[in-house]
DNA sequence: GAGTGGTCTAGACCACGGA
DNA sequence: CCGTGGTCTAGACCACTCA
């Protein structure tokens, strides 16, 4: 068990504070050297500790200590940016995709709509201090909110979904999975394939108990932690 | 990337219904061969099909087709037991420690006690379909619930903390992170160290606002998905 | 262009599970 | 007791990052 043993020794390095997050550890062959192993191993150690959530590691650019997990209140319905700024986060957002079509089938599931009917898709990318931790996709209801790609959502899709449409969101209902991360949203996160993964689905309805807009996140599963507070 | 093809063509078999869940999968060296690759490179696979939660392994017996993901909604304060039935499972509790002591750290934490308060610990392994799912630890508040622990709590905690002391529970509140499982709970899920986990931290709240139970509980992470409304 | 991480090979030994 | 999964070794090649 000896990537175990190493585990421990790299863990309580980090846990004493003597790295910094943000910081990258040494190159593996460097590492297994010191362990006085191989790469293989070396590498298992490793994977361990990103399981834990105390290194990350972006694809063929090395190791890195963590950031603290940024805490995602189910019970609050914030964009991103603000989110993270509550915080004291440097978020940002990059938005890969906006088009308005025929939704596709997991848009008219999660939406709940008739056939053929047309939504808004956009994509966004989520980094904090530079590192990008979640992929999200919004659908938007193109019944309730006409024309919502000409303007640009500065201040945030759900916000200006609020203030611009006066839509008033009235209730919120989660899917909370662990999955990999693979394929595209894997190379965008750069993540690894098999990276662990957090898919958070939420579905936002309006005061007549219709899904307005729904959204699919992929998070790196050690950039966030859940909370919510419920009443009974 | 060889390790990713394999990964495809057992997922579509997986995903196509030719295997049953709980059925094991063939040894690691016949796998091995018949997809004309090293032990390591398919256990790169096993593991890729392990985080996507298709398949789980039990700890040197080998690798099985998943159960369906159990259901697990924030909103409703189930004891484990009836939570399965609902769903059509075949769960099995085991209670492992139950004693009364001067709350630790985290006990004290949870609960927001004063200091040299005591406390009840209660310790269950929770199976599913035979599977070791999840392993709960049970702080109870000495102060609410005297004599707690001369009954067995066949019922389950939560009912008999609330029917048999009138204590109604007003709110809940949650933490919900990733982890890797590790060292005797990992052992007493039949787990491999390392094996991605989730850990799901409840508080009881009492109708004075007090926290009267609380309870921290590591899942094998494919073995649930978490659900919630939330009303605004 | 050097060095890195990602991937893969072809073995090996051991302790444990299950028959 | 056999076969299994868990662990480990000592290499290798390639594509990519970064200086």
């Amino acid at each position: 068990m000896q990537y175990i043993k190493i585990n421990q020794m790299i863990a309580e390095q980090i846990e004493q504070g003597m790295l910094e997050p943000g910081q990258k550890l040494p190159s593996e062959r460097q590492l297994a050297e010191s362990f006085d192993t191989t790469r293989v191993t070396l590498r298992e150690a490793l994977s361990l500790l990103e399981a834990e959530g105390l290194i990350f590691r972006a694809d063929r650019r090395g190791w890195f200590i963590s950031y603290p997990r940024l805490s995602f209140d189910l019970k609050k319905c914030l964009d991103f940016i603000p989110l993270a700024q509550q915080q004291q986060r440097q978020p940002k957002v990059q938005t890969l995709l906006k088009k308005t079509s025929l939704a596709n089938k997991q848009a008219t599931q999660l939406l709940g709509l008739v056939p053929f009917s047309e939504v808004h898709q956009i994509d966004q990318l989520r980094s904090l201090e530079s590192r990008p931790v979640s992929f999200v996709t919004y659908w938007i209801s193109k019944k309730h909110f006409k024309d919502f790609l000409t303007t640009e959502e500065i201040s945030g899709v759900i916000r200006r979904c609020q203030e611009e449409y006066s839509v008033a969101i009235a209730s919120l209902s989660y899917a909370v999975t662990t999955s990999a991360l693979l394929g595209d949203i894997c190379q965008l996160l750069h993540a690894t394939p098999g990276t662990p993964g957090v898919v958070i689905t939420r579905r936002y309805y309006n005061q007549q108990g219709e899904v307005v807009i729904a959204e699919v996140a992929h998070w790196q599963h050690n950039a966030l932690q859940i909370e919510a507070d419920i009443e009974l």
